[in-house]
RNA sequence: GGGAGCAUAGCUCAGCUGGUUUAGAGCAUCUGCCUUACAAGCAGAGGGUCCUUGGUUCGAAUCCGAGUGCUCCCA
């Protein structure tokens, strides 16, 4: 069979991953195994494949494979999130282009597009995620608006109301104008923007002279005034506190009032009380019993239903409908036109922005739903216990503090969302402002009855609430639900699936997601949703930008995975992954990717090429004898270290660790060290066991890069199972010594070929190798594989100097390179005296410290003859290089 | 404003409970090689005041304090 010259990715990739489907490899289904479960953090179902999610998706793939060849149960639940206002967005902005405004449709037409839309574009993103090899259990593919999952958000939400965990109340939300709802704080990103501070002047009521300077960003909002604020003891206005003044245009009288919650230093250190309009106002107004005047709309206009009682002027009445933002210009216009506009100056300041929308943010006074977060966490102490003590154990470990600072400084969960996409909240009015909570429209209809005692027909009939629940209220459920866990509680699945062993997903969804996902979990299951949760940084660029469309460095993948393959992108994007931090992507680690299965195919190619060249050959066998035992030992080693990282989640230095043992171990010594000569046979046995190797680097390197790894495992032999399902041999412990006596001949031949280098001896020149040492048996089982790897035609042991030869020490011994070249003396000179000045430094410096009393005395024994022994060996070492130089002539 | 974290080679990072030579790796750089698997490669080399500064200790990249700079989270 001719083998390409280089690994065809495309070809590989579609093959095996439809072999791997074939054989129902990712179905997983309960039996007696130990279950490994993951489910993924549902993408949006209107996302496309980013590199956050290929990092992601990469983690977990990697453990879910590992997991499956160390004969667990392995099963990842693949899935996509409705992502309510996401998805509502792109909806109507389709419908937009198409000519139609969500404002003609009825709820079921709305709803019927966006389904179809749904059908069409929605979940793009999985057929994505096997290009990238994810080993996901396809059969289990689960969507939050599903119609059990529909249903259990619905049950949920009931329970809790019955529980009373859910009120309905008129509070501060964090609006958006342009989307039209209200956000919970967790969608609010707060972003620096310039705006200007405004000195607007009152003047005081009773006509006198004088009056208060208030600065305000927020001029537009002064219709909505009812108190000017000032700290208690600033003695500036404290004559002042108590008195009236007039807000300006509006002409209402308002008070003068003092708190302590106003910062005397910023501005003038009086503050405008609009409790319609900010948050901290909205308490102020409340803790002294002010009226809240809201003056703008739903989308962020100008409104004067508030303001009727007051029989406002023409002037007033004109602002009616105008924008936010103009009516911010026009205020202060019309107030400097009053000669109140005190002056204005540049002012930078923090402003909440919609994470969907990118709007501004308004604070506003609206009916919402909320869970009662207090009462909820005095239910469920576990919730932040059972992290605090490792029961969930979160990596990186310094999230714990992230997640302990939020739970404990928590605020009621604002889950009611105006829009149509969603699970519609299960609450039923009637005409007179009375409701219930049901999960269905007859069940609401008996609630109803047996609570006010009628019939609701008898005031109109029921209602359902417009309005949707916010999407994390459904996501917080994912991992029960997705085996049904609420909707058919106590299933099969459910039992043996839950809890799940590892959640992997983004540090910026730590509280919208992770937190509630232990909330419901304890809430509902009395049990942690998973055991380790798996924090991946952000992904950003070379220069350390996140990645955004605006910026455009943001790599399209799947041409990523076209152009290097999709292991090369496994491999680049896990590299550079350091745990816990974010990851600068750079192509460069694609390449690095790309050339290790250049690497790999390679030694596919040579070993292949042994198979047709074996014969009985003792001597290849015996020369070959100490790579294979070496090679075996290194093996369990690294076995036995990626054991210990893979349970630590360093999967960046796991992966890091199995590229050297192939790249180096592997490739460059091993392969290297029982290569027969040119045309020369190769023993059986050497090449069995060459194979036996390769394979189990193979299986090691599997769960990172799974596509090569089983292309080269059938190209090796021809097999009747899979890599993929192959499972792993315990470690054994590796015999020390053997350890160290490779290590002993990759240092001697390093140093060798680095002095044949120094001394322009050419790779193809032959020289005599020349041996003075005190333990010739160390050398024994090495010397073949030395004189190979240095291009020696002989080793001789020798009890002295050789003359005319390279002088080269390696601890207490002494190697002395003949050749035919003609030696340097001079240079070899120098070189040795640089080699003993470093020697004798070193010397002084362990000798001092041998010298301090305090340190004999004080450190460990073990230590101090480790210390002991450095100026054994130095010592030992400056004399052979006295020696040598002596035997120069120096 | 409150909280958390980080600072080690040109870049990205290891360095766990202080002592394994005078600090390691990968990438990048430089030198020599188209050596019979691989130039997407091989063999070598150079490169660091471990941010600054006090302290604890026989001993500090490592522990503690202060400072500086950066990042993230929350308001």
């Amino acid at each position: 069979m001719d083998i390409s010259k280089n690994f065809e990715h495309q070809q590989a990739e579609t093959k095996w991953y439809q072999h791997w489907l074939d054989q129902q490899y990712f179905k997983s289904t309960p039996d007696e195994r130990e279950p490994y479960t993951i489910v993924i953090p549902p993408p949006n179902v209107t996302g496309v494949l980013h590199m956050g999610h290929c990092l992601n998706n990469t983690i977990q793939d990697i453990l879910i494979r590992r997991a499956r060849m160390q004969g667990k149960n392995a099963c990842w639940v693949p899935g996509t999130d409705h992502a309510s206002i996401a998805t509502e967005a792109k909806v109507v902005a389709m419908l937009r282009e198409k000519g139609i405004a969500k404002s003609s449709l009825s709820r079921d037409e709305f709803l019927k597009y966006a389904w179809e839309w749904k059908e069409k574009y929605g979940g793009i993103i999985l057929q994505q995620l096997k290009k990238l090899g994810c080993s996901l259990d396809w059969d289990r593919t689960s969507f939050t608006m599903d119609p059990d999952y529909y249903q259990s958000v619905i049950k949920v939400f009931v329970d809790l109301y019955n529980k009373g965990l859910i009120y309905r109340g008129k509070r501060m939300v964090n609006w958006d104008p342009v989307g039209q709802t209200a956000l919970s704080d967790e969608e609010v990103i707060f972003k620096e923007i310039d705006s200007k501070l405004y000195y607007v002047h009152y003047q005081l009521a009773d006509g006198s002279e004088g009056g208060i300077t208030v600065a305000t960003t927020r001029p537009e909002t002064i219709l909505g005034d009812v108190a000017i604020c000032v700290n208690p003891a600033d003695e500036r206005y404290a004559a002042l506190v108590g008195k009236e003044v007039i807000v300006p245009i509006i002409n209402r009288r308002i008070p003068i009032i003092a708190d302590e919650y106003v910062d005397a230093a910023f501005g003038t250190g009086a503050l405008k009380i609009t409790p319609a309009h900010d948050k901290n106002d909205n308490m102020l107004g409340l803790k002294h019993q002010l009226k809240a005047i809201d003056t703008l709309d739903a989308t962020g206009k100008f409104t004067t239903a508030e303001l009727l009682d007051e029989n406002p002027s023409e002037q007033v009445l004109a602002y009616q409908g105008m924008d936010r933002f103009e009516l911010r210009k026009k205020i202060a216009q019309d107030i400097a036109a009053l000669g109140q506009l005190v002056k204005e100056e540049d002012y930078r300041g923090q402003v909440g922005t919609s994470e969907r929308t990118g709007a501004i943010i308004e604070s506003k006074l609206s009916l919402q739903w909320f869970i009662n977060m207090t009462a909820f966490m005095d239910k469920n102490p576990q919730v932040l216990e059972d992290v605090m003590n490792d029961t969930i154990q979160f990596h990186p470990e310094k999230l714990k503090n992230t997640y302990r600072h939020w739970l404990s400084n928590i605020k009621d969960w604002c889950i009611s969302r105006q829009l149509w996409w969603g699970q519609r909240i299960p609450a039923w009015y009637d005409s007179e402002g009375n409701f219930v909570v049901a999960a269905t429209e007859k069940e609401a209809e008996a609630a109803y009855q047996q609570q006010f005692g009628r019939p609701s027909s008898v005031v109109g009939g029921l209602s359902q609430d417009e309005d949707v629940l916010d999407t994390w209220f459904s996501s917080w459920l994912w991992p029960m639900e997705v085996f049904k866990g609420i909707s058919h509680p106590g299933n099969a699945d459910a039992r043996y699936y839950y809890p799940s062993t590892t959640l992997v997903t983004g540090q910026d969804i730590i509280f919208f997601w992770v937190a509630r996902m232990i909330m419901a979990g304890y809430e509902y299951e009395g049990k942690r949703p998973f055991k380790d949760v798996y924090f991946t940084g952000m992904v950003r660029d070379k220069q350390g930008r996140k990645m955004s469309k605006q910026l455009g460095n943001s790599p399209d993948l799947l041409e990523l995975i076209d152009r290097y393959g999709a292991d090369a992108v496994r491999f680049g994007i896990l590299i550079a992954s350091p745990a816990g931090n974010d990851l600068l992507f750079d192509e460069s680690s694609l390449e690095q990717g790309r050339n290790f299965n250049n690497k790999l195919w390679n030694a596919m190619k040579l070993v292949k090429m042994w198979e047709g060249r074996q014969a009985d050959s003792p001597g290849q066998l015996a020369d070959s004898q100490f790579a294979m035992d070496w090679f075996g030992a290194r093996l369990q080693q690294v076995k036995q270290e990626l054991d210990s990282l893979m349970s630590q989640f360093r999967l960046s230095e796991a992966l890091k660790t199995v590229y050297s043992l192939i790249w180096d171990d592997f490739c460059s010594w091993y392969l290297e060290w029982v290569k027969p000569g040119f045309e020369q046979p190769i023993s059986p046995e050497v090449y069995a066991n060459t194979v036996r190797y390769f394979d189990e680097l193979l299986a090691l390197l599997h769960p990172f890069m799974p596509f090569i790894t089983e292309e080269l495992y059938h190209q090796l032999a021809s097999r009747s199972t899979d890599l993929c399902t192959h499972q792993y041999s315990a470690a054994t412990p590796p015999p020390a010594a053997l350890l160290q006596q490779g290590e002993l001949l990759k240092q001697v031949i390093s140093t060798l070929r680095e002095a044949r280098a120094k001394n322009q001896l050419k790779p193809k020149e032959s020289i005599r190798l020349h041996l003075q040492t005190s333990h010739p048996a160390n050398y024994d089982s090495i010397a073949a594989v030395l004189k190979k790897q240095v291009n020696a035609s002989e080793l001789l042991y020798t009890t002295k100097p050789v003359a005319n030869s390279i002088v080269v020490a390696i601890e207490s011994e002494k190697f002395f390179i003949e050749s035919e070249k003609a030696i340097d003396t001079d240079q070899l000179k120098a070189e040795l005296l640089k080699d003993l000045e470093y020697q004798q430094q070193f010397l002084t410096s362990v000798d001092k410290k041998l010298a301090n009393e305090r340190f004999v005395q004080n450190a460990k024994p073990e230590v101090v003859e480790i210390e002991r022994k450095k100026k054994a060996d130095a010592e030992a070492r400056i004399q052979t290089i006295q020696e040598s130089l002596a035997a120069l002539g120096a």
